[in-house]
DNA sequence: ATGGTAGTGGGTTGAAGTGGGGAATTATTT
DNA sequence: AAATAATTCCCCACTTCAACCCACTACCAT
């Protein structure tokens, strides 16, 4: 399970360091794509083996499934983790997420997101504003 | 059952120590995450563990649900109680809660809340003025 | 009073994040 | 097709920070 929130600096090199506490988890190869709310996903190889699985299943007459397929597929990029733990960011995607220098990266259960600072601030603030429905919504299901 | 209020200071290294009472019934390992009204929750990783498979049964498509994710998730830091049974608090979570030096530690059953002090005088303020309508409400669904 | 426990503070070591040089591979240009 | 430019991968070096250990003080209990 992936959780916690770090800093990170994108080198002149565009090379990201995976949290060490990730590193294990994620194993030596990766897929890089574009994520939903502006933002990078990050899915070890095996997790976005099962997820393709998935998807496949859909009908692919559909209009929308064709165009999500697109996002996901057309953006995605297998990379490997260098020997100290880092993962090149190709141009695109980092131009797609709006990445500068400072970014965040997140770990959300089966997958790392990767966020610019700036929005990842934007996004958690907007998020904390809504807290007190999440509260309730977590009263329903239980967990507090 | 985690009861008590203690009022502790952060060190110059971001630790905070876990009330001596407290730490037979947490264990070793614990999940510190973002928490509600500005605090920060601290679960004995069993009971996060929990809560995470009540979480993970919803539905996954939704931005509400991502975000909620996010909040949980990426919020959340797995840390490890030192030997005289102190916790890390990362810097991101130091800076959401608003922590100052002097923090007040609380238990609430299942969880340990930290607090800014300035805060936790601020809040418990307020719950005191609504004490008596709280009252009621909790009469009605048969607490007193 | 004295031993024990709890809270606070600090030093040291080892790991993690950052940055950069250089080789190898790929792309581009003439 | 050859030469040059650009990119990517593999090292290595520097710096910062966190985990571990130890020390001091205050308080509680016997």
């Amino acid at each position: 399970m992936l959780i916690g929130e770090y800093r990170h600096t994108i080198d002149p090199k565009k090379r990201i360091a995976v949290p060490a506490t990730f590193r294990r988890a994620v194993g030596r190869k990766v897929v890089i794509t574009r994520g939903l709310d502006t933002c990078l996903f990050v899915y070890p190889v095996k997790q976005w083996e099962k997820m393709m699985e998935k998807l496949s299943r859909l009908s692919m007459g559909q209009a929308d499934t064709r165009g999500f397929n697109r996002f996901m597929l057309a953006g995605a990029v297998e990379s490997a983790v260098d020997s100290i733990g880092r993962i090149l960011i190709p141009d695109f995607l980092k131009e797609f997420a709006g990445l500068k220098t400072k970014v965040v990266v997140a770990g959300v259960s089966d997958r790392i997101e990767i966020w610019d600072e700036e929005r990842w601030r934007e996004h958690v603030a907007k998020i904390e504003k809504q807290a007190d429905v999440l509260a309730e919504k977590l009263g329903e299901i239980g967990v507090f």
